[in-house]
DNA sequence: TTCAATAATCGTATAATCGCAATAAACAAA
DNA sequence: TTTGTTTATTGCGATTATACGATTATTGAA
């Protein structure tokens, strides 16, 4: 078998797609761990920043939860300062809104005129 | 470097997390593909089944197509009957109206309490 | 400066994902 | 039965994702 660099192996073909349905799977994707679910529910819990308790709130190693964060940190979801020898984390609440708009267009369309055929 | 049975390299480890937490996760990475937006896009647009002209609207070839429907069918949000030669597909809306239930609630969590001190 | 605490990065092992060619399976029609 | 159409499955290669030990910054305190 032979790929050449349009069709490379294990890759999503992203240029076939529109930037909306890129974005919508960006931000999906980055829910699609429950790790990254869990750190967002306890940002979102405490309702203020979190000093790095998150490795033993989560229960994951050290380096784990740090790049589950750089991935979160990534998209702009999240937001980190460094407060002394820790590290301060929030919601970065403008972003949220707007991968939350992007999100609920997708999940709240009209289903009502939906022919149930099968 | 030795993995045991309970840390297994390379798997997500989904016993530490609650069933909301995974729930949520499942059906966010279901939508972390671009094709699965475009596909679910599609048989929203033409408000009825569609009967495998995925295909050719979307680009990608017929295996990857149905190894897409394969795994939105597994989750329950479409529904797929034979119709002859051909297979038709549509939204399972009882199913699109739990996940969008699961996912709002947490996309739509009070967001205006978040000390922003990052 | 030295030491402790904390978080990021590196390296690596393992598993999952993505895409498609080849094939199989199911069905309708001739 | 044979033939054509359509979809699912299989098998494989390439790449990404997950997790963590070891190490490397970085900062504050002694």
């Amino acid at each position: 078998m032979r790929y050449t660099n349009e069709t490379k192996m294990g890759l999503a073909k992203t240029e076939i797609f529109s930037d909306q349905q890129n974005e919508i799977a960006s931000f999906a994707k980055v829910f699609g761990h429950p790790a990254r679910v869990a750190i967002l529910q306890h940002l979102f819990k405490l309702n203020t920043c979190v000093c790095g308790d998150l490795v033993s709130e989560i229960g994951l190693a050290q380096p784990t939860i740090s790049q589950h964060l750089k991935e979160l940190k990534l998209l702009g979801l999240i937001k980190g300062s460094v407060e002394g020898t820790s590290v301060c984390y929030c919601i970065n609440t403008e972003k949220w809104h707007e991968m939350k708009e992007i999100l609920n267009q997708f999940l709240n369309q009209d289903i009502s005129k939906q022919g149930d055929c099968c």
